[in-house]
DNA sequence: CTAGTTGCAAAGAGTTTGCATGGCG
DNA sequence: CGCCATGCAAACTCTTTGCAACTAG
């Protein structure tokens, strides 16, 4: 797991591109498409391969495809994560009481919660009023 | 949206299929090559995707492609599901506290919860002891 | 120099769509 | 009979892989 790792122009700006959007969920397209970032769409599904493995962004799996998150300094794995169904915003729940559900998982259910890897479905307060539809 | 729909033995051997496995998660690819079933690929995908939109079946979404699950009386709308990143096992989660949690996320966060669209995910018990690896 | 990385193009999986035929109501 | 469903194959999207050239350390 631990392997030598180069660092790349690729790599860095891809990198960076999350960096700079640090809340945004990012499709290998979205980053394939960027015109910031010069790289093949074989080093990028490379690339966000390799960051994920090291933790610097984290992976969700969703219905068109991967997205993908800038893990800045871990501190998005402690708190659990809404997905509106509606308009795709990603919520950070940082609350208590949340953070309470995974011990009772844990202790109650012997469930050993992975936060980073959760993802709530929903739909947020912006879109309850007018929610139209898909 | 609620269009006329016509009772065929493609739609009704899927169903069936379904109901005979109430607690699986199945993949399209798994219809498709059961050979209980005869149906033609585009069909099965027709199929499931009608059954999700009347709520018969439930759609979850995972690395290798979508699952879909029975949905019996709609009971598992009430509750959390849990899925083991290491062996894949669906826990159903029926309990209070988990109950509350929606309904602290509507109330303190203003976020209407799908519960049936969310699986939450970590490490299930028989999986940790020996938590080997992928 | 060595080993990891890139880029292109081809290959693959999963899913969707076009169109003529078939079947439910 | 009208309309939805089916089947087949082609089309599409997202992702992976092979391989030769390249580059960081």
């Amino acid at each position: 797991m631990a392997e030598k790792k180069y660092r790349t122009r690729q790599r860095d700006s891809i990198l960076a591109f999350f960096a700079s959007h640090p809340d945004a969920c990012l499709s290998a397209k979205d980053i394939i498409e960027s015109p910031e970032i010069e790289a093949g769409e074989a080093t990028v599904f490379r690339c966000l391969a390799h960051l994920t493995e090291e933790g610097l962004i984290k992976k969700y799996t969703s219905d068109e495809g991967a997205l993908y998150q800038y893990n800045r300094t871990g501190e998005c794995n402690h708190h659990f994560h809404l997905k509106c169904l509606h308009c795709g915003t990603i919520v950070h729940l940082d609350c208590d009481v949340l953070r309470s559900v995974s011990e009772h998982i844990g202790a109650h259910h012997r469930f050993a919660v992975d936060v980073s890897r959760t993802v709530i479905y929903g739909i947020c307060e912006n879109c309850q009023p007018n929610r139209t539809n898909e």
